[in-house]
DNA sequence: CAAATATATCTATAATTCTCGATATATAAA
DNA sequence: TTTATATATCGAGAATTATAGATATATTTG
């Protein structure tokens, strides 16, 4: 992994509520409501409920969501008019190997 | 690991600069000279070439390591009129499973 | 003890990030 | 096609972080 991209999702993860919500998403069943659109958690959780639980404004956690897809920390699908978020398990695997000796 | 030191640590990790020293001290003996008192690297590398090598100001990169002390990523040693540092592996290993799943 | 060297801390300004409300866009529902 | 809902983007002010020079402290050396 390149020093650069490694710094972005430091930046990411230098934050409470961003890093909260990765610890979320490691266990979105036992974190949030299954949607009632979508019945499971395979793709993650929609940005309404991410939103609903940090207490931040709707723009803060867009905006949040988006930086950590961008970076690679995330990863986002559309349903409808819903996105869904969840963990790049790949990507937080390489990131955690490359801070590691 | 609770979810506050886990920020404090991304914090440090957040700045390219940092980073950089972290990934400098992986392998301290192929980023630095040996130094001219202490022959060896096992207390790490002193301020003095840490702040040489990423050409910022001394009281910079003095605070840089101080905090990163402070969080646990570096663990500092005197000897004499240095300080040392050197990577806290244990903590490094324990927060990088705290970010996988 | 005085001078030199290494590191730490203080203070201040510049730069970046945080956070929100307003607004735009996309999609679905009526 | 109008309205409602979900998400994204914009613009701005507040808060935090970056960074350096000046100065203080600690330690060694002469």
């Amino acid at each position: 992994m390149e020093l650069k991209v490694a710094t972005e999702i430091g930046k990411c993860l230098s934050n409470q509520t961003r890093l909260q919500i990765m610890e979320w998403l490691k266990k979105p069943e036992n974190n949030f409501p299954p949607h009632e659109t979508l019945k499971h958690f395979n793709d993650g959780v929609c940005v309404t409920y991410i939103q609903e639980k940090s207490g931040l404004s709707q723009s803060t956690i867009s905006t949040y969501l988006t930086n950590m897809e961008k970076c690679g920390l995330l990863i986002s699908t559309r349903h409808g008019k819903w996105s869904y978020l969840k963990r790049n398990e790949q990507l937080i695997k390489e990131y955690s190997e490359y801070i590691l000796k």
